[in-house]
RNA sequence: GGGAGUUUAGCUCAGCUGGUUCAGAGCAUCUGCCUUACAAGCAGAGGGUCGGGGGUUCGAAUCCCUCAACUCCCA
């Protein structure tokens, strides 16, 4: 035999990519006589690599896309990438700087300059990578969240929302990252909790001067933006002090002492400075009683000159130094330990300053609900179900979308500020002068425009992405193009949980919006994927494989499906090894079990009849697992799905059906038989193929030459027919004796080689016999006959029927009334059960007939065994 | 502090509207085998009070209450 004994994946999987690139065998267009089967790509970012997540998320997309297009839809994966303005610029600003160059020292032109090469050179590798992956994409299609006409569609979109009186300019109190110089959402910021101190400070009392107030702050740099002390009204403690000021120590400005029951009496020391301009809470109070707001942080965290103290100097020194200044001047108390949770940013790692800042800021009250009753009425399904609480709280408590970055890579705001202080907004400067000199009747020219310098959200483009990426211009025409009307919506989105809102909400709030629309059917939420230690895989980190390697290991079959066999929608994959190895394993054994059937001669004059039994078995199982498999995938439990069809190929097809239908050592196999065989085993390659695209499109040729139409990928996916399931019912329990006697040869330590006679005692002798001759090989048999009991027998019983094997001599009587014992009480307790329940009159009055019947059957056969049972002990003395 | 979720074998998970698919699967473990497709394999085996307690019911992994542990989201 030539063939290796060992698949060797890397050959196959470079062939069968260039194969299906090559033949166009990915792409889709408009086909009004083909139902569209769409997926758009949750693009990665531009400058991303490829990472774990990647990985099971487009194996599952690929899983789904390369399925549908079995089943006869034209499939379309549209594949892309996203700009992510903070990662990309982020990681710009420190190549840069690499190169000993400051962004600082850089105009805007300058800066985009270089972030396009960069994006030029190395952009897009994640997308190569996918393809080591075998997603197939229609690499026609992809598309770039910064493409003219994805942008042009983010400015058309801005603009209509303007006009719409739904973006708006406002202050607000954001999340600034004093190093990354940007404001970022709440969902970019990560909570770390961190060692820091609480200083106890005391306030003097105005016009009291022995008297004071301590205040517990971990903050104690802000106490000169300090604008009041607030305290609890029902605090008994304070009483005297209410409608009195106190001074703030070392700048000595008198500040009101208020009232509000937000106050947490059992914190610190029960009451609370209130430093707007620096604290969330402490904003909210100062709007509640009209407080005023002093910053006096610059945007890069240091003090600026209202501090009037340490000015200059970066928050965390100042909050040092002016520790030692209050302890000099006798104002602090005490120092003790804290830990408190401090937010980050995700990108920076920098600690969060929260500052008053002039945002854009899109309106969520009225967008959201269209995209809110969309998912309760489940007319868009997320999977698992689960999801959609999480999403239903978000959306009821969902706040106004800050839409402004400080940063210069992404869409830049077309916001037009204009000499008289008013500002415009249109998609170009042309558009804004002409719009401004109408609308105000004057008379500037271009150079007096001052386009607004922050760069959009980045999400605000991606929330297009599935309508987008299909037709830009629909939202200033409203009227889809012939591909959007297509395509659109999208069937199933597959994403990770974390961006549901982020992403998947937004493109829900944009497809009703724009589209009057779902912009999908199904939310597939994966899980993320962890390390053994259940930690988040990260570059960081460095726990996190690399997946090309992997592939280059394991190949890529084994690596989808060892991805896939542990992570059931919405559950963490634990990452280990051991599952890629499981699945290159099953690579290999569907490459042997071509290699057996490959390797047999054909002998044209043998009857092959003997086969008939098996061949007809292994058909009614696999209708049986084909219609749990697409129930599987019809529910989206892609796991089950797989780990249904590697029962199916393993157990099923390679364990019995081969073993089954194998000629001896040498011997020819009839025609009838190997036909069936081979067509056997393309309809196994037909399930196998979404999960292990490589492998099977491979041996799919090596059953016989095929034409380009004729590959697997475009195959259609098995027909779901009806099956008996008494046969496979029957098969199971002619299974069950061969284990028995296997296990008998086992337990007696007899080589499998020396065969048995074995007599079975049974009603349904048909059961046995329609598989005869299965059973005689498979349990290596000398003879088998029906009848009653025979003496100096091993003895065991399935479902009902005795089964005798002369042991002669060699038979332990003791060991073996011990083993029938242990069974008949076993039965014995079972059956007392059965009695208990059958005899209880409500449980017979109360219980549904059906259940009646099955309990009446479990008495008969349990009585039906116990007299077997006895009847063999009685035998043996 | 508010909300959501999870808890079933050593690990990862199934278990639908209470009742034979009811205690399951895969992996891991143990035993024996290099039996000519495959040791990346074959044949067997063991392993769980379904987180604890209480309740409803003829009957509970499944429904209710309560406690505990863990996870996530919002503050």
């Amino acid at each position: 035999m030539s063939i290796a004994s060992k698949y060797e994946p890397a050959a196959a999987e470079a062939k069968w990519y260039a194969y299906w690139m090559e033949h166009k065998l990915f792409s889709s267009s408009v086909d009004p006589n083909k139902e569209p089967y769409t997926i758009v790509i949750p693009p990665p970012n531009v400058t991303g690599v490829l990472h774990m997540g990647h990985m099971l998320n487009n194996t599952i997309q690929d899983v789904l896309i390369r399925r549908a297009r079995m089943q006869g839809k034209n499939a379309c994966w549209v594949p892309g990438t996203d700009h992510a303005s903070i990662a990309t610029e982020t990681k710009v600003v420190q190549l840069l700087k690499e190169q000993g160059i400051d962004k600082k020292d850089l105009t805007r032109e300058e800066f985009l300059t270089h972030a396009w090469d960069w994006k030029e050179k190395y952009g897009g590798i994640i997308l190569e990578q996918l393809k080591k992956l075998g997603a197939s994409c229609d690499w026609d299609r992809t598309a770039f969240t910064m493409d003219p006409g994805l942008s042009n569609a983010v400015l058309s979109v801005f603009v209509d929302l303007h006009k719409k009186g739904k973006i708006y300019r406002g202050i607000r109190m954001v999340n600034w990252d004093p190093k990354g110089q940007t404001a970022l959402s709440d969902d970019e910021v990560i909570m770390k909790e961190v060692a820091s101190k609480l200083f106890y400070i005391n306030y003097a009392i105005e016009g009291s001067p022995t008297e004071f107030l301590t205040i517990a702050t971990t903050r104690p740099e802000t106490i000169m933006a300090d604008v009041a002390i607030c305290i609890n009204p029902d605090d008994k403690r304070f009483t005297h002090l209410k409608g009195k000021r106190a001074i703030i120590p070392l700048i000595n400005r008198s500040i009101p002492i208020i009232e509000d029951s937000y106050v947490d009496m059992e914190f610190g020391t029960g009451c609370l400075k209130v430093t707007p301009a620096h604290d969330l809470n402490d904003y909210e109070l100062s709007l509640k009683h009209k407080l005023e707001v002093i910053d006096i942080l610059n945007d890069d965290g240091t003090l600026n000159a209202k501090a009037q103290l340490l000015v200059g100097e970066d928050r965390f020194v100042a909050r040092k130094k002016i520790g030692k200044l209050l302890e000099e001047a006798g104002h602090l108390q005490k120092v003790d330990e804290y830990r408190s949770n401090v937010g980050h940013s995700e990108r920076s790692d920098a600690v969060i300053e929260p500052k008053l800042s002039m945002q854009w800021f899109l309106k969520m009250d009225e967008i959201t609900q269209p995209a809110f009753k969309s998912v309760m009425d489940d007319v868009i399904q997320l999977h698992p179900p689960k999801f959609k609480n999480m999403y239903r709280v978000w959306m009821e408590n969902v706040r106004d979308w800050c839409i402004s970055r400080q940063l210069w890579w992404g869409h830049r705001i077309p916001a037009y500020y204009l000499p008289n202080g008013e500002y415009v907004v249109a998609k170009t400067a042309e558009e804004a002068l002409a719009l401004a000199n109408t609308q105000f009747g004057t008379q500037y020219s271009l150079a007096d425009l001052r386009q607004d310098e922050d760069v959009l959200d980045t999400w605000f483009s991606s929330w297009l992405w599935p309508i987008s990426v299909f037709d830009t211009e629909v939202f200033t025409t409203g009227k889809p193009n012939k591909e959007l009307s297509y395509y659109y919506p999208p069937n199933d989105l597959v994403t990770a949980p974390e961006i549901l809102f982020f992403w998947v909400a937004r493109m829900v709030i944009a497809g009703y919006e724009y589209m009057g629309e779902k912009p999908f059917k199904n939310v597939y939420l994966t899980g993320i994927v962890r390390d053994k230690l259940g930690r988040k895989m990260s570059k960081s980190l460095g726990n996190s494989p690399d997946p090309l390697d992997l592939i280059a290991q394991y190949g890529a079959d084994g690596v989808r499906t060892g991805m896939l066999f542990s992570s059931p929608a919405g559950n963490d994959l634990p990452y280990d090894d051991k599952l890629v190895e499981q699945g290159r394993n099953f690579a290999n054994k569907i490459w042997n079990a071509f290699r057996l059937v490959k390797g047999w001669e054909i002998d044209p004059n043998l009857d092959g009849s003997a086969n008939a039994s098996s061949i007809e078995w292994f058909e009614q199982r696999f209708q049986q697992s084909l219609s749990e498999i697409n129930e599987h995938f019809d529910k989206f439990r892609i796991s089950d799905a797989l780990m249904a069809t590697y029962k199916l190929v393993w157990d099923d097809f390679c364990a019995w059906y081969l073993e089954m239908i194998k000629p001896a050592y040498q011997q020819p196999i009839d025609q009838v038989t190997y036909d069936k065989t081979l067509s056997l085993f393309e309809d196994i390659l037909k399930l196998l193929h979404p999960f292990m695209p490589f492998i099977s499109e491979e041996l799919w040729h090596q059953i016989k030459e095929r034409t380009v139409e004729e590959s697997l990928i475009l195959a259609s996916w098995p027909e779901s027919k009806p099956f008996d399931s008494q046969i496979t019912a029957d098969a199971a329990q002619v299974f069950e004796v061969v284990s028995q006697i296997r296990n008998l040869r086992a337990s007696k330590g007899m080589s499998p080689k020396e065969p048995l006679a074995l007599s079975i005692r049974t009603q349904n002798p048909g059961v046995y016999t329609q598989f005869e001759s299965v059973l005689v090989k498979l349990a290596n048999l000398s003879s088998l006959q029906f009848g009653e009991q025979v003496e100096q027998a091993m003895s065991f019983v399935i479902k009902g029927d005795e089964c005798f094997v002369p042991m002669g001599g060699s038979i332990d009587v003791e060991a073996e009334k011990a083993n029938l014992l242990k069974e008949l009480e076993y039965t014995q307790g079972f059956l007392a059960g059965v009695l208990k329940k059958l005899s209880n009159e409500r449980f017979v009055a109360g219980a549904p007939a059906q259940v009646l019947d099955m309990e009446r059957k479990k008495q008969t056969d349990a009585e039906a065994k116990i007299k077997a049972l006895e009847a063999s002990l009685a035998q043996l003395g």
